[in-house]
DNA sequence: CTTTTCGCAGTTCACTTGACAAGCGAAGGC
DNA sequence: GCCTTCGCTTGTCAAGTGAACTGCGAAAAG
């Protein structure tokens, strides 16, 4: 005995995952409402009723990911009890490394609206990504550390070489015939990654 | 007066100059060849007749922007002339960043293909990217240095932290308001990439 | 029990997409 | 100089595309 509410609130769920699903895989214009409709087993004109335009449905499924991310990434960060200064910010830098290898569709919509500098990315930058810098990176990550204008520079390296093999998981099999979903992979990446970045 | 054959050749390379731009910003399924054509300054109709299918045109575009690769990176890697053996790994990286800066393309089109496992990554696995590897990665970069297992975490992590703050630059702009074309910025970055990698 | 609400599927509409076919007109072979 | 070749434009087609508008049936409200 499913009240409307209930009902209502799941069907949306169910199609706000299928829209992360194909926007983080085929990026805004090639993912179809159609497609995610079928992808969450219902039809496209639920899609306009629960969401109006693409353009919403996009906003409430990206939206989605990221409050995933902030919470995910910030309660993993704040568990960390370490006393040496360099190995905890090591064992940051490879939380974080775990953190994208389970979750590449970040890494993706980052690539793939970075590019463009349309309505959407900066909905994006000033609704999630500036605040989760703030947050979770300046506050965080590289918290206490005064890198000044380094900073840029270290965010960059980081957020790419310990992103871009998970992101890329295809072409890794196909080229090394690697699995980096597998926990060997990801361990030695944030392994390498952190003490490249923390020697 | 331009012959034929001259006259064929230059618009085809129009179109794939085009093509490369829209693939790279758009992806390959949201680059409709109308597009494409626009920016040539022709119509659709003689994107068929040059190239026939939008896949085509597609290997044809993605073939040039490696070849220009290949050929621009493999020399300048080749006229590096340093006697100090670390130095010269970290003027080798510096000069990939360098290549990358100017051509994000290259990175952008690695992460949009990497992400699905198609005919289109298979035949840039098998045709470009492999054998660049090959050549310009192993026997290059890496040239000498026997890092074994740790040889893809390298390669991924030199291609991400080097290439990211490239391939999005409108988000740098916005996020941080840098201008990641500035030779400033590219050197700083390059130089930090080179110091993480050979400390 | 009656009436209203509303989550949802089906259909339609204007428009874009890749591919193709027909025709034009000038360059090039004879 | 005539006629063939061929680079190129235009028109057309079927298959999608996003958005809107139905109508229904069951849950909720009275």
């Amino acid at each position: 005995m499913t009240t409307r509410a209930e009902q209502r609130e799941e069907t949306r769920e169910r199609i706000l995952e299928a829209a992360r699903d194909a926007f983080s895989e085929l990026g805004f214009k090639a993912a179809s409402t159609r497609d995610i409709a079928a992808r969450a087993n219902t039809t496209q004109g639920l899609i306009t009723y629960h969401f109006r335009t693409k353009d919403e449905l996009w906003k409430a499924a990206v939206g989605g990911i990221f409050e995933l991310l902030e919470r995910k990434l910030g309660t993993r960060l704040a568990s960390i009890e370490e006393k040496d200064p360099r190995e905890f910010a090591r064992e940051v830098i490879r939380e974080y490394v775990r953190f994208t290898a389970a979750h590449p569709e970040l890494f993706r919509l980052m690539v793939e609206q970075g590019k463009h500098d349309d309505a959407r990315t900066r909905w994006l930058v000033k609704t999630h990504l500036r605040p989760m810098y703030e947050n979770v990176f300046r506050d965080g990550l590289w918290a206490g550390k005064r890198n000044g204008a380094l900073a840029p520079h270290l965010h960059y390296a980081l957020a790419g070489a310990g992103s871009l093999p998970f992101a890329i998981g295809p072409e890794v099999r196909r080229l090394w015939g690697l699995e980096p979903s597998q926990k060997d992979f990801v361990e030695a990446h944030a392994d390498v990654v952190a003490k490249l970045l923390v020697p």
